[in-house]
RNA sequence: GGGGGUGUAGCUCAGUUGGUUAGAGCGUCUGCCUGUCACGCAGAAGGUCGAGGGUUCGAGCCCCUUCACUCCCGCCA
């Protein structure tokens, strides 16, 4: 019988020994000493040494073969020496003594090099040689571990009592949200599917369908730019929704999914323990000034407007007067750090487009610094009880107004935190974020928007519509976020059409358009819809925090470039004019 | 759409104030080598310095234009 392989390269063993066996695998390194050669054979499984010498038949032809072609061999399984046993590899006490070979593939002479290359390589060039790139070890790995992941999160969810369901990829262009990517229809001149950017509403329609507990690992589609932590094009979901349930429920449901799938992939690295802290929206910018904390950074932002209200320190006292507030960020044991340390973090301030960073150190019995001599001692001592100051720490100052400021606080968090290297990478910490407002004002139109998904329940339901200042009224809209990152996003679902229509219209939308633009969902909601919600889990990013790495596409077997090309399959590509016309698509 | 960074050998990079024939490591090729495991030793080949234009006696280096990649902002309900 023919067979490529008795073992893989990973497998052989000590008590094999004496085995004659037929391994097959790439070349990974040749090492030849004229009259010896070894060659470490490589599959997904493992490496195993081959040896030979000129007493061996094929002893010519591998002798020639080019690193990373594909061969087969077989021979005798031999212990090494003590000498020569290498403790480094998994089959290091064995070497399988070469007596025949084929080469199934010769490879040419490589643009990448797939073994023990310790400088990085451009990723324009990983990617146009992708398979390749997916031979080194740590690409390699990280894709295996995706997969166990993955794996581990369907048992979890079945587990659980969901159920997994496709939704389709071909479906219809959704008003709201990202840019679409958009499909022509042959059928149908001069109209469109979308691909889904996310199963929203098909989710919503099963639970209507009375389906209750839906999960799926689904593909989802936005046409806008990428970032690190951005994949371009498409990326994965862990989608969630479920019937008749409470945003605490979805939350009990959720938390040791995540908890036991982190556990179990972390290696020594720890995870929080559920029930994970919730950090209602409006706090959460003030204290960590963004809506998705590193909670490994333990730097907390504090208001101290009150101690330059009315203070002799006019820039920010103006400021305060005039509406706007003053944020502390301290600098635990920054004191001794040189003049140039803070001209540094004042540069970056003034980089960013802000007026600059503000200091004030306390050391050697006394405030230091240029805002220092225009506080009194009473303001002084606000000022430290406020930020916990203490001898040989600094605490720095970010004034103005709004949310742009707020956010620059929290940068200056970050940036100090790991300055001052106060962050654990050896640590998840999970949280909630919860209370996301309904509506945001719009600066331009100075009227309300929906300030996430239109489809949340707004906290209070119709009541709050009815009677409360809109941009007061919270919605069941939740986040999940893990080390800086936001892994989960979710809701409690707005399944009236009653409450669905006042809170469209308070955004400044018609019945008509809520008809129009959802008539799919209003037209289900009409016919006996149970209250539901769900959420949805990043899965690229959850590997990428696993994995800890810092770019989402060394997650992904095949991601596309930044500019969103495949340069591997050469995609985008031009098509034929045949192919146009039936699309009924006219050039230029 | 905007801002930053990068672009030099197959790969990763160095290249001083503008000055002789543009270098290194890895890889490739050739030769030697029977216990290596990032094998070693000797040698060789390999360059439109992203592209175009300009300044200059002279440009990898300075100026202008442009392209590509990448990071960030916008955007991502």
């Amino acid at each position: 019988m023919h067979q490529y392989r008795t073992h893989t390269c990973g497998a052989l063993r000590a008590e094999n020994a004496g085995q004659t066996v037929k391994l097959s695998g790439w070349v990974q390194r040749k090492r030849d000493h004229g009259n010896l050669l070894f060659i470490d054979l490589r599959d997904n499984y493992g490496v195993t040494q081959c040896v030979l010498d000129t007493a061996s038949p094929v002893f010519g032809v591998l002798e020639k073969v080019r690193p990373e072609s594909v061969i087969t061999v077989t021979g005798q399984v031999v212990l090494r020496t003590d000498a020569t046993i290498n403790p480094k590899m998994d089959t290091g006490e064995i070497e399988v003594a070469v007596e025949t070979a084929d080469i199934l593939s010769q490879a040419d002479v490589l643009p990448i090099q797939v073994v023990a290359e310790t400088s990085e390589l451009s990723e324009e060039h990983r990617l146009t040689y992708r398979f390749l790139d997916l031979r080194r070890e740590k690409p390699h790995a990280n894709i295996l571990l995706r997969n166990k992941f993955v794996y581990s999160l369907r048992r979890r969810m079945w587990d659980a009592g969901f159920s997994e369901f496709q939704t389709p990829i071909l479906t219809a262009s959704s008003p709201e949200g990202a840019r679409d990517f958009l499909v022509p229809s042959r059928l149908h001149a001069g109209k469109f599917y979308a691909l889904p950017q996310a199963p929203q509403q098909f989710k919503q329609l099963l639970m209507v369908s009375g389906f209750d507990r839906y999960f799926q690992i689904a593909p989802c589609f936005r046409d806008e730019d990428s970032r690190a932590d951005r994949s371009p094009g498409e990326f994965y979901q862990l989608d969630i929704e479920m019937s008749f349930v409470t945003q605490d429920e979805i939350f009990a449901t959720v938390e040791p999914v995540i908890q036991g799938v982190f556990t179990e992939f972390a290696g020594d690295r720890s995870v929080s323990s559920a029930p994970f802290v919730r950090i209602a929206y409006d706090e959460s910018m003030l204290t960590y000034g963004t809506d998705k904390p590193d909670l490994r950074n333990p730097l907390k932002i504090q208001d101290v407007s009150d101690v330059f209200a009315g203070s002799s320190f006019g820039l920010f006292a103006k400021a305060v007067a005039e509406g706007g507030f003053v944020r502390a960020i301290k600098a635990p044991g920054a004191a001794n750090r040189p003049r140039s340390w803070f001209d540094k973090m004042n540069g970056f301030a003034v980089e960013s487009g802000f007026g600059g960073l503000g200091y004030v150190t306390l050391a050697d019995g006394g405030a230091k610094g240029p805002i220092a001599k225009n506080l009194d001692a009473q303001r002084l001592e606000k000022l430290y009880q406020l930020t916990d100051l203490k001898q040989g720490d600094s605490v720095f100052f970010v004034c103005g107004r709004g949310e742009k400021t707020a956010k620059f606080a929290g940068t200056v968090r970050t940036l100090l935190g790991n300055e001052l290297n106060l962050i654990d990478k050896n640590q998840f910490i999970f949280c909630w974020i919860v209370d996301f407002p309904m509506y945001e004002l719009n600066e331009e139109t100075g009227k309300p928007e929906f300030s996430h998904n239109p489809f949340s329940m707004p906290q209070g339901e119709m009541d709050a519509l009815l009677n409360k200042d809109p941009l007061t009224i919270k919605a069941y809209q939740f986040d999940m976020v893990c080390n800086g990152y936001e892994i989960l996003s979710g809701a409690i679902r707005n399944h009236r059409p009653d409450v669905m229509y006042k809170a469209f219209e308070i955004a400044g939308y018609g019945p008509e358009v809520v008809e129009s633009k959802f008539a799919g969902m209003l037209a289900a909601f009409k016919f006996g819809a149970p209250p539901h919600g769900g959420c949805a889990f990043g899965i690229d990013r959850l590997v990428m925090l696993l994995t800890n790495e810092d770019y989402i596409r060394e997650v992904i077997a095949f991601p596309l470039n930044q500019q969103g090309m495949d340069l591997l399959m050469k995609a985008p590509s031009t098509v034929t004019e045949k192919q146009l016309r039936e699309l009924h698509i006219k050039l230029r």
